[in-house]
DNA sequence: CTGTATCCCCTGAGATACTG
DNA sequence: CAGTATCTCAGGGGATACAG
């Protein structure tokens, strides 16, 4: 009850301040704030498999929105990660397709696609052998 | 104009460097699930440089809180990516470095940030280009 | 079909204080 | 030093309705 004045608790959540930190970070925060989202690398991935409709997208990648579906492919295009045609037919047709600097950077995402695969089984032993040891507190971290 | 009637190529599935993963979405989502928080990668890479303390960790990834790299280390120890060793000494010590599945997938990750490094200027080339095709939006799709 | 415009909730994560 | 506990808040993103 003694608590009169309101804490101050200004968030200041700006940019990481990417800092020199003695070495280097190997730019993944440029990545990272990239590819960061929850959509963005899935919509690359499906891509990759070829041009796509607005609507193939929406299909292929279940969970996402309308909303979000055309945020991330507008934030793409504009890193011209992709491409959009768009066709002034009835009902209108849009396309989109990775750029060649798109397809590069699908070819580094399928690195750690790969890495997912073969270590998936190694992931989930580890978990379970954590989570035996560690009783109650998997919830906690989660 | 952005609508830009060019004749589609079909690349289909040409020219992607590696992709074993032909019809799904090669469990991407798994690694994205592990990786697409704000911290997770920036301590994987900072432990590829060897093995790092705690306050260590703290100092070298700027504007991490106690918290958010408390919750991070465990669950990368929890997944089996990184391994904990505490001295009981006091004052406390512990220290964190990869396992040798984090190892691997620091190798993974490395993959990502040589193309942000090679593709950084092109990236932001495309953004203004596109930001000066069409002004006023470049706020909303952020 | 391909988007835009709103409303709104939930979760990630920062600030702060406390402990062994 | 190496954490834990609690409060709080901003904004990412879902749901929905509307438009060309």
């Amino acid at each position: 009850m003694s608590v009169t004045n309101t804490p101050v608790t200004s968030q200041v959540s700006g940019p990481i301040p990417a800092g020199p930190c003695g070495g280097d970070d190997c730019g993944i925060r440029d990545v990272l704030d990239r590819l960061g989202d929850r959509w963005t690398v899935l919509v690359i991935v499906e891509l990759s498999k070829g041009t796509r409709r607005f609507r193939e997208l929406e299909r292929a990648i279940p969970g996402i929105s309308q909303r979000m579906l055309t945020l991330t492919t507008k934030r793409l295009c504009r890193d011209g990660l992709v491409e959009r045609n768009a066709y002034p037919t009835i009902p209108p047709q849009v396309d989109y397709r990775l750029t060649e600097m798109g397809r590069s950077l699908a070819g580094a995402i399928f690195g750690l696609a790969d890495w997912s695969r073969d270590n998936k089984n190694a992931i989930a032993a580890a978990r379970s052998s954590w989570d035996a040891d560690h009783p109650g507190t998997e919830r906690a971290i989660q």
